[in-house]
DNA sequence: CGGTGTCCGATTTTT
DNA sequence: TCGGACACCG
């Protein structure tokens, strides 16, 4: 019966047990906080509590659906299904659909992508006129989006100098303006942005204390995982909720704060006594992940941070193998050397390839790494980068459903409403904006109805913007009655989605047919999976899914052993027997951009200590002295973080360079026991080398992505020429133009169909000309 | 209006 | 080095 206590040990079990009142579970790496979590919610359950009462909020999709069924284990589906558990983003957007009439928006509002919105903000700095150079949308998003994470409304902005003033400087003076047109148009287009799903739901619980009242009612126990990267928003949310009952479980490790760059709060959980002085804290200490070498090395560098929370790891895990650490003389070959290792271990010690991951800083080392193993053969997934949902041909099919639930929703319309082209340009969409504005309505309000408008559009055009109305119109009937997986197929035969790539037939334009198909089996799952939990199966619901959904809900389909490549912020909370971190270097691993503060680097201290506690069996670090970086090859040194770890723990697998001529390298006195003050070292920049890599080119070989994985740039075969050369022209011709005039050819190139060249003109100048368009008369060779 | 070529910026991490 | 945004021609 209540067996599932039988195999914690006692702090763990202690946490188990605690149901009542505010209390913390400070949950080093590896040290099965999931399982706390699960049987804490278990023994709730089992002790009486309504599952309805329950909420628990997740850092991803995944880890709740994981939780949800271990939970589901203990006490059975049916009781575990009505558990509220979730990403804050997915549950607050729960809500805030049945309360959306409250706040004015519609229950069916769009969630806008960081597409969404840079396309947005985009658009917003062209119509009010700004430089774009000052006015970074991506800048100025990333500004926003940190005044909603601490509820600075555009209303705060405009009482707050500070703030003002301060954009001033930054040669933003219109930031204010800006601000206020943005929230306005998310507003009337029905769309919230991620921040805004937190913001309010903030504004609800604030403003209406009946909604508060219901929900605090509702939610008589809180749980929060990974509650050391939540941000202020997402405090007071939490706070709130579990203001009346106080039963609030939150649970975290403040060494895996990872996440500060985008607004998330370490003192959240620092703090957490203070807010809660009655608390009761818990300390799981025991690693049961990895070997005590790895878990010894973690801590000796952790140490290094200044602000932590008291808490001393440790592991009755046998000793395994030393840190080892790589040193190569390029990128390549670094690729090379782990490919080789992974091989060579996998075949040795009979591992498959999921036992292997190669974590790195940043999405672009995953090049060298993928070549490397593509030309040894073995099998790779990478996580991030571009995901299903953010390929066009799968973002214009959304976007027309997006369209037919909330017509407002105005990224979503310009997406769609000239692909596949009907004529409806530029010219047409700024005149309908301008009309939209003026009649403050939404643009497809007015394509709906245009003739109470005195907008000044042409017959044809009018014709083509009301047959696209009407088209909306009639799938909207569609969308009525029917689920999401037949209005989707309606969309794509009605409108001709995929008739061109149907045509077009390059490997490309099929591989998108493919995942369009793909995209309509994906609704179908959903339909029945939703169903079978007796959950909404909406097209609303399947939208809002999609908007939330990482890359690493992508259900993996493909079963064979591939390793995992990722970056390390994707690998929180995972675990591989074999792990490899690359790039250890100076400017790369601490970022360049991390190293001017202290918290800044602490931070990045604490992303390391995250990659190397994902280890269960081994842990390989490796670096290069050169490596290609925005397409240049520069100098690296090694990463300090490679001597913060005790030696003991360590073992180099190259000779060191400290005595050998390292020719062409300076020496970066990385493994020297000098005296030289290491800032002096480290904080030089890395300088760009001219010469160019000696290494061959690699041959890339045609190679068939997994599924749902990120796209490989498909290699359009060459095209081949077919056609006659236009014109045997060669340089020194003379030549007329009908527009340019007379002139004389200075060089022919290109070939086929791409033929073209360089022509003097006496009137016009230098021009390149495409010959397969224009005529260009020979008059003297 | 639509297709293609050119130029520019990106590379810190993402729910 | 590569992809997206923009300009320009037909």
């Amino acid at each position: 019966m209540s067996d599932y206590l039988e195999g914690l040990n006692p702090p763990q079990r202690a946490a188990v047990e605690q149901m009542e009142g505010p209390m913390i579970i400070i949950a080093g790496a590896g040290s099965g906080k999931t399982r706390v979590l699960t049987y804490r919610i278990a023994h709730l359950l089992k002790n009486g509590v309504d599952s309805f009462q329950i909420l628990s909020l997740t850092f991803t999709n995944k880890a709740a659906r994981e939780m949800k069924e271990r939970i589901g284990k203990v006490v059975g589906q049916s009781e575990a299904k009505n558990l509220w558990m979730g990403t804050f983003h997915s549950v607050f957007a729960r809500i805030l659909r049945s309360e959306a009439d409250k706040l004015g928006y519609p229950s069916s509002f769009t969630i806008y992508d960081s597409q969404d919105t840079v396309r947005l903000m985009n658009s917003i700095i062209k119509e009010m006129g700004l430089s774009k150079d000052q006015y970074k949308s991506k800048a100025i998003l990333s500004r926003i989006s940190q005044f909603k994470n601490n509820l600075i409304t555009v209303k705060a902005y405009r009482n707050n100098p500070e703030l003002i003033e301060a954009d001033t400087m930054a040669m933003r003076p219109q930031m204010g303006a800006v601000y206020k047109e943005y929230v306005d148009r998310c507003f009337k287009a029905g769309a919230m942005d991620f921040d805004d799903l937190l913001l309010r739901t903030n504004e609800l619980l604030v403003r209406f204390p009946d909604v508060l009242s219901k929900y605090q009612d509702r939610f008589r126990y809180v749980m929060v995982d990974e509650y050391q990267d939540t941000n202020h928003s997402q405090y007071l949310i939490v706070r709130a909720l579990a203001d009346r009952f106080q039963n609030i479980c939150v649970v975290g490790d403040d060494s895996q704060s990872i996440y500060a760059f985008r607004g998330a709060n370490i003192n959240n959980i620092l703090n957490f006594q203070k807010d809660y002085p009655d608390v009761k804290t818990f300390k799981l200490e025991q690693n049961y992940r990895s070997t005590s070498n790895i878990v010894e090395a973690a801590n000796s560098l952790i140490e290094k941070n200044k602000t932590r929370l008291d808490k001393t790891i440790f592991t009755s895990n046998d000793a395994g193998g030393k840190i080892k650490i790589m040193r190569t003389l390029s990128d390549g070959e670094e690729g090379r050397w782990v490919a080789n290792s992974i091989f060579e271990n996998a075949m040795n010690l009979q591992k498959t390839y999921d036992d292997f991951a190669i974590l790195y800083r940043t999405n672009a080392q995953s090049r060298a790494m993928e070549d490397a193993l593509r030309k040894k053969g073995i099998k790779y997934k990478i996580f991030g980068g571009l995901s299903f949902y953010q390929r066009k041909e799968i973002k214009d099919l959304l976007a027309y459903l997006r369209v037919l639930i909330n017509p407002n929703d105005e990224e979503a319309l310009k997406r769609i409403i000239n692909y596949p082209a009907r004529g409806i340009g530029e010219t047409t969409m700024d005149k309908l904006s301008v009309a939209a504005n003026h009649y403050n309505k939404s643009l497809f309000e007015i394509i709906s109805d245009l003739e109470s408008t005195d907008i000044k559009i042409q017959g044809p055009t009018k014709t083509k913007l009301n047959n696209f109305a009407t088209l909306i119109q009639s799938l909207q009937i569609t969308a009525q009655g029917n689920n999401a997986f037949q209005v989707a197929d309606e969309v794509v035969k009605r409108v001709g989605l995929i008739k061109d790539l149907q045509v077009d037939g390059t490997p490309e334009a099929v591989n998108r047919v493919e995942n369009v198909q793909e995209l309509l089996n994906g609704m179908k799952d959903f339909i029945e999976e939703r169903k079978e939990q007796d959950l909404d199966s909406s097209l609303t619901a399947f939208l809002e899914d999609v908007a939330l959904a990482s890359t690493f809900d992508n259900k993996d389909e493909d079963d064979t052993p591939m390793v995992s490549l990722m970056t390390i912020h994707l690998a929180k909370g995972l675990e591989f027997p074999y792990v490899y971190i690359v790039g250890m270097e100076e400017t790369l691993f601490p970022s360049a951009m991390s190293v001017n503060t202290r918290s800044e680097l602490e931070e990045e201290r604490r992303l390391f200590y995250v990659a190397l506690t994902r280890a269960e069996t081994q842990c390989y670090l490796s670096f290069a002295h050169t490596r290609y970086r925005w397409g240049k090859l520069i100098d690296c040194e090694p990463s300090r973080f490679l001597e913060e770890i005790d030696e003991r723990y360590i073992e180099h697998l190259a000779p060191q360079r400290n005595k050998v001529v390292a020719n062409r390298f300076v020496d970066s006195g990385l493994f020297d026991d000098d005296d030289i003050p290491r800032d002096k070292i480290r904080f030089r920049k890395p300088v760009t080398r001219s010469v160019r890599n000696q290494e061959t080119p690699e041959k890339k070989t045609p190679f068939k992505q997994p599924q749902n994985l990120r796209k490989v740039t498909p290699q359009l075969a060459q095209q081949m020429n077919t056609s006659k050369p236009a014109q045997k022209l060669a340089a020194g011709n003379k030549v007329s133009h009908a527009k340019f005039g007379v002139g004389q050819v200075i060089s022919v190139e290109g070939a086929g169909v791409n033929v073209k060249a360089e022509v003097k003109f006496e009137n016009v100048g230098t021009k390149k000309i495409l010959l397969q368009f224009a005529k260009l008369n020979i008059l003297e060779s």
